[in-house]
This record gives structure tokens, C-alpha cells and sequence, in this order.
DNA sequence: TGCAACAGTTGTCTATAGCCAATCTTTCGG
DNA sequence: CCGAAAGATTGGCTATAGACAACTGTTGCA
């Protein structure tokens, strides 16, 4: 029976590692959106526009709830609201310009760091982690979207 | 000129499903208290009692919501909250029971995942993970409190 | 001893989030 | 073509968070 500790140890350490440059790589978007604003941009750009119920079913609030959000984001040029062709009860909400560009750069500013903590390595070394990284990624379940959301990702 | 791409990709992936666990330990705790007070038990669990002063200057708030906060925190029996021996207009904030036990809990389900998912690796799998996961925790930064957190670490 | 600086709290205000119940419009089925 | 169901919004309520200004009590120092 081998010992799990010394892995999983290191596993916590390199999360606590990614998480930091994920949570850094949110700082700026939180300055614009609340943390529930933004779980609703990362819905609609990883899923394309939905209706109201969807949306709401997704993101895990009731329905008035998402309509006030919906409200301020569509003020903040964030998102886009129109009827759907199909059906007038229908309301649509997809990313408009300003959503687009705040999810693209939480995203690029994750990237980059990553890449930068990346580039301090040794061609082998790198190598090492992109094995590691993968096997990691591939035995996770795909992580929920529901678990995701509660952090904005 | 090599491509960092690949690499990079991996982490980011490897980086999802580490948040997604983290997500799923912290879903158990968000039934208890918000986001914002469960930040203030980390910052208490990781740095031990602060006085007010440090603890709202750590998580990042006016010393007036901190008060609010650690308010509501005392009604639960999360923290404990008594004045300074030393300087009795100084108050110093400790976990209590309720704060210990919610942290710990979420630490051990998040340990209880991420072991999981290393069981699914076949040993030398394992010990891949344990060298990439090492390198890259070595490589980042460590990650600054503040960065740390926004998610609740 | 007396005053200035320090530590926290309290009062007041605003914004967001969350729910439920009620309402309105639209669609669909009989 | 009429009534029920569906989809979303509105009104009303509570809770949390956040800031600032004003205030209270405590230290420390001159």
C-alpha cells in the first residue's frame, strides 16, 4: 500500500500556485462586474446566447434574480437582451462588445502567467510539467460547469 | 524559437480542473457563510488571531464593514472576539470551533479530491504529476495572499 | 495632567443579490 | 377562439457588503 500524502501534497502546492494566478487573473475584471456578474459573461461566452431561463437555470439563481443582473450588465454594455425571432416571450441575452473583451482578458492575463511561470523553466523541466499537467487535467473529471461557475471560471 | 503553446494549454486545463475542485470543497461551506466572511476565516486560520486592524487590512476591507462582518461571524460561533490584554482598545479576532471545523472541512474535502483523482493514475502516472506539479509550484511565484484570497484560499 | 494620536464601533447611505408572489404577454392545445 | 401553460418582469422584502463621517474609549507623550 504506497502513501498518497507526498503527491497529493504536491498537488495542493501547484493548486495553490495555478489558483493564485487565476484569482490574480480576475482582479481587474472584479473592479468592473461583481463576481456574480461575471459567472453570468462565462456562461454566455462558453455557451453562446441563451434565453433568460436558461441562463438563470445555468448560473443557479432564480429568474427575477438574473432579470435585475441581466439589467445592470446590459447597462454596462456587457451583454445584449432582445426578443427571440422564434418566440416574442423569449428573450435572448448574448455577450455584447464589452463582455466579450472582459472575459478575453481575464483570459489572456491567465495565460500570460502562466506562460511567464513557464518560461523560468528548463526545456526539460517543461517538458515534465506538461506530462504532469496533462495526466492531472486528463484523471480529473471534467470538472463540473456548475462547480466552476461558484469561482467565476 | 520554441512554441510555448502546448504547454501552456495543458496548465490552463490542468488549471480548470484544480479549480473545479476547489469550487466543490468550497460548495459545503457557501450553505454556512458568504464568500466574504469565509475569507476572513482563511486569513484567521492561516495567520492564527489578528487584531481588527490587520484583519481588515489583510482581507482587504474598511475597518467599519470588517466590524459588520466579524459581527455576524460571532453569531455563528465562527470567530471569537475579545479585547487585547495588552491594549484594551485593541480587539483581537480568533477562529472558534464553528470556523476551525468549516475550514478544515473544506481543506480535507478538497485533499479528499484531489487524491481521488491521483488514484486514478497508475503509479509512475502518479510520480510524472508529482515532478510537473513540483516544478511548476517551484517556478511560480509564491502566490501572494492577497491573489489567494479572492477565491477563498 | 492634558492633549493628540490610535483602534474600533456606530450611524447613515448605496448597491447588489436573493427569494417569493403577482402580473403581463405570448404561445399552444383543444 | 378561449383557456391554460410558458417565459419573463415587477413589486416587495431581507441580507450582506462596502464606504465615509462622526464618535467613544484608550494610550502615549510632552
Amino acid at each position: 500500500m504506497f502513501r498518497m500524502e507526498p503527491q497529493a501534497d504536491a498537488t495542493m502546492r501547484a493548486s495553490r500556485a495555478l489558483l493564485g494566478h487565476v484569482a490574480r487573473s480576475l482582479q481587474g475584471a472584479l473592479e468592473h462586474v461583481t463576481l456574480g456578474q461575471y459567472r453570468v459573461l462565462v456562461v454566455l461566452a462558453s455557451r453562446g446566447p441563451q434565453r433568460m431561463g436558461e441562463l438563470a437555470e445555468a448560473v443557479g439563481v432564480h429568474p427575477s434574480t438574473l432579470t435585475r443582473t441581466v439589467e445592470r450588465l446590459v447597462a454596462g454594455g456587457y451583454v445584449s437582451r432582445e426578443i427571440a425571432e422564434a418566440s416574442r416571450r423569449e428573450v435572448i441575452i448574448g455577450l455584447d462588445e464589452a463582455g466579450t473583451a472582459l472575459v478575453e482578458d481575464v483570459m489572456r492575463r491567465r495565460r500570460d502567467t502562466v506562460t511567464a511561470t513557464l518560461e523560468r523553466l528548463t526545456d526539460d523541466e517543461r517538458a515534465a510539467v506538461l506530462t504532469g499537467m496533462e495526466l492531472y487535467a486528463q484523471a480529473a473529471d471534467e470538472p463540473a460547469a456548475a462547480d466552476l461557475l461558484t469561482l467565476g471560471m
